[in-house]
DNA sequence: ACAATCGGGACCGCCCGTTAAT
DNA sequence: ATTAACGGGCGGTCCCGATTGT
């Protein structure tokens, strides 16, 4: 129904994707779309909001707070992988289409979570002093939405995990200690 | 002129951007433009092709591969930054409308560059025997992407050169020693 | 119920409204509201037909023609205010959209009440011989459709009462003699 | 033109009008149309923009401010009856469809227009000093719409000139004295 | 080469009223 | 009396030729 929404606007875009088209893929008539959402625009919320929370799946684990901010990243790329609502809200947040003003919210969430996590990282001692919890999320926010684009472009997203792998790769000696770093790398099967 | 052009796909996108508001913010007539374009597609690729490049400004850098290869970050920073035919080219490769299929193109040839720069890196012996240049300059890559895009949503690319600055204190230290590291800080002026 | 509608009919007018709009401001669903309407032009007629006729509240007023009048005109503006319908319907019957024909019937029926006042108050003596009821009816009735369209766009009806005054305080020396007029004021407290 | 569209505006009004319609009456074709338009709105705009202006017909006029005040109102309703332009341009005005937030301004203007005229009546003593330039300018505007109002709805504004007499032959006692209303009358050809 | 105007085809979002089932 | 689904159709407008003038 509103899955496939979310796979044209996925494919095209918010301004691109015809209406017609997500009728023909969801195979309902026009009637019967109008009846449940007003407009394109409340359909494209509805996607938005309707998207499966990938956060709360690790809330339950019991770990440092590094390795929950890992976890959180490799949820988020399954998610990505997985569910195309996910991929649609994550092409319509990015382009900024005006959609309710939730673009900045959005991201502003996102940053909040994984400062969080690195503050708590640092209370635990895991990260090095001379790291900003505030810079370093806004880097690893834009890391991961790039990672995603263009895994997107070039492997239709595949490789995904991988890249994701790598880029903690890239990330973590610059966070932490060689110590903590070595315990996680076995923890997370972070091979070098 | 074709300015215009590029103003508008920044703002609106491609497929909601209109021909008139693109008319009336370059100040000429329909006449005039379609004389010159065929269609709004080659007005796109026209901005596409037309962006002054600035991977040149810095060949005849003479520096080690590293200190180009973020010299070469730092100038696409400025690009972004100044020119907005660089700003819509990337609006319009971001969304892969099909213009032309030379988005993957445009992935892979800032892929080799980049890689090309640590595989001279590596040569130089400023690289970490551990380090994958395909692997690592897909992420590099991929980062800079994504914090193009967040500095757009979230402070109109204004902390941008900041924010690459962030990005090259984070993955330094897993690319090269602490010795090259402490070259590069200095010659960057990149403060811990 | 048929209240939402008048308030969207008063917002909007007959021809921007839309169905949808009327629905969600009732709270109930499109199949129940075309239960009991066949139409969306049979709803306005009954948005018209519903009003509560305030021309009613001063029949047992007992005093001079004049008084009445004066009377009917300030029942009128409270209608205004406080009902909601009735200011639909005035919105509705304004724009002669061609519903049902109905609206010269309600010009008409206006015109037929107020000139009878007049005539009644012409028989007790208290009109100036120079007046044609005819004529004075028509310019008070247009003068109150004016006074009520002019407070809607300037001062959202706030005002009302006290420009209803000052329209009898410019009107009444031409209408009735000195005495008269000495007694009106008065009795319905029209300050000078 | 331009006139077919505000005929079609006058007539129907502006939601209830449809292009096709104005198409139809104009005799162009929609591509013209919206060479020359951006949007209906901003034809709309236009009609409103290049109706004539009846207020300077009378700037020329040399007489008292009183005269020349019943002078504009004339001008007023002979610009109604003559020009669908400033018909259409009223009706446009009195639905408050939010073009362009001008509709205050319109009134606004009008009102100062007229109370202007007043406050020099005043000056050259023309005007009792119980009258509120203020109030009354709202009350003759209000009235002044009203009329049109009525006048079209009736008789389709055959009797528009009569009827603006009648007005002034209403609320010319309670302006002015006896003495300056018996030389208005025989001036401006208002018989009791 | 450039500009102004006209023409028209097509599309997209949306809205209204109906019709089934219950 | 209500939910859900249906579809015909319309209205705005956008893109792009084509035809003029300069």
């Amino acid at each position: 129904v509103i899955l496939a929404a979310a796979k044209v606007f996925e494919r095209r875009g918010y301004a691109a994707a015809t209406i017609a088209q997500i009728l023909d893929e969801a195979g309902v008539t026009k009637g019967s779309l109008y009846f449940h959402f007003d407009s394109k625009e409340a359909l494209a919320q509805a996607v938005i909001r309707e998207q499966t929370d990938w956060r709360n799946m690790n809330t339950e684990d019991c770990g440092s707070a590094l390795e929950r901010l890992v976890a959180l990243s490799r949820s988020f790329a399954s998610a990505l992988v997985r569910d195309p609502l996910v991929r649609a809200s994550i092409r319509l947040t990015i382009e900024r289409t005006g959609l309710g003003q939730g673009e900045l919210e959005a991201y502003q969430g996102w940053l909040d979570a994984v400062r969080e996590l690195l503050v708590q990282a640092e209370e635990e001692g895991d990260l090095r002093e001379s790291v900003d919890p505030e810079a370093a999320a806004y880097v690893l926010i834009s890391a991961m939405t790039g990672l995603q684009l263009v895994s997107e472009a070039l492997h239709h997203r595949q490789d995904l995990h991988a890249r994701v792998d790598d880029l903690w790769r890239m990330v973590l000696p610059a966070l932490t200690s060689q110590k903590v770093l070595a315990r996680l790398r076995t923890k997370l099967s972070l091979a070098v």
